[in-house]
DNA sequence: AACGTAATGTTATAATATAACATTTAAAAT
DNA sequence: ATTTTAAATGTTATATTATAACATTACGTT
């Protein structure tokens, strides 16, 4: 059985259903207080939960934000490195998946005699919606 | 007099001054506690120097680190964008210039029909010094 | 069934960052 | 030079984000 396919356990299942129900990322305490109905009553029962789902690349935190969202790519390659395009209007995320952003950038590291491993990529600006609406 | 060359106030150079001459990233509360001695007591003071940094592009923010980071670039232009390389064994950032970033970031937002406006980049590895000795 | 690993529950606390408001400084306009 | 305005400061309190520590429970493997 791979990693991706794993049972997750019932807090792990709860965050991660709240989060794919989501249209939006979510910080770690609103999670917290959406599921409290359902047994869950600490942040660090949220932060396991969260730490868990992003190591088997479920879900991806976004950094500039602390928020986290569920990755809808079907067996994501994406459990480490992570590119996002951010509404700043709307504040709507689309995870990129296009892979050839790791060859650019192993190449921009090789110019510092850098020996890339993963990387965090956050593009900020409108997204198709908004950018209609402005 | 162009932002770049504005005099700082004395509360926003003391806290420059501790980030230029640090060999690594900063956090809020260690430059903080570095800088009692110089009058500063509270954190808001720092982070409203830090802001100010910032704003005129002398000081980035390393968002997974929650660090920053003086800008050694003269009349450096990532006011708003920022790409970095960060060394995962000994933690030493280096800033990319790389202005190319800029146009191939737009065309990947473009593909999804997304209008770029700035990125957080943050590629992770091991610097040159550190690939030497692994 | 016994073992080992992972996950859980719980309380407390650490680390990061901002709100609110009164006061002072500095830049610009008159 | 004085008035006006915007920015920065000082201070206390508090909000937000995240982890430490430790006892307990569940679960897959043998």
């Amino acid at each position: 059985m791979s990693l991706e396919t794993l049972n997750l356990t019932k807090n792990q299942q709860t965050v991660l259903d709240i989060l794919e129900s989501a249209s939006e990322p979510l910080k770690a305490y609103t999670i917290l207080f959406d599921i409290q109905k359902k047994g869950i009553k600490s942040p660090l029962q949220v932060y396991r939960a969260l730490d868990k789902l992003i190591e088997i690349g479920k879900v991806h935190k976004i950094e500039s934000r602390n928020s986290y969202i569920a990755c809808k790519h079907e067996g994501c390659n994406a459990k480490t490195s992570t590119s996002f395009l951010i509404c700043e209007n709307c504040d709507s995320v689309t995870e990129l998946t296009a892979n050839n952003l790791f060859s650019y950038f192993s190449k921009q590291a090789e110019k510092n005699n850098f020996n890339y491993k993963k990387h965090n990529l956050e593009i900020f600006g409108l997204c198709a919606n908004c950018k209609l609406k402005n």
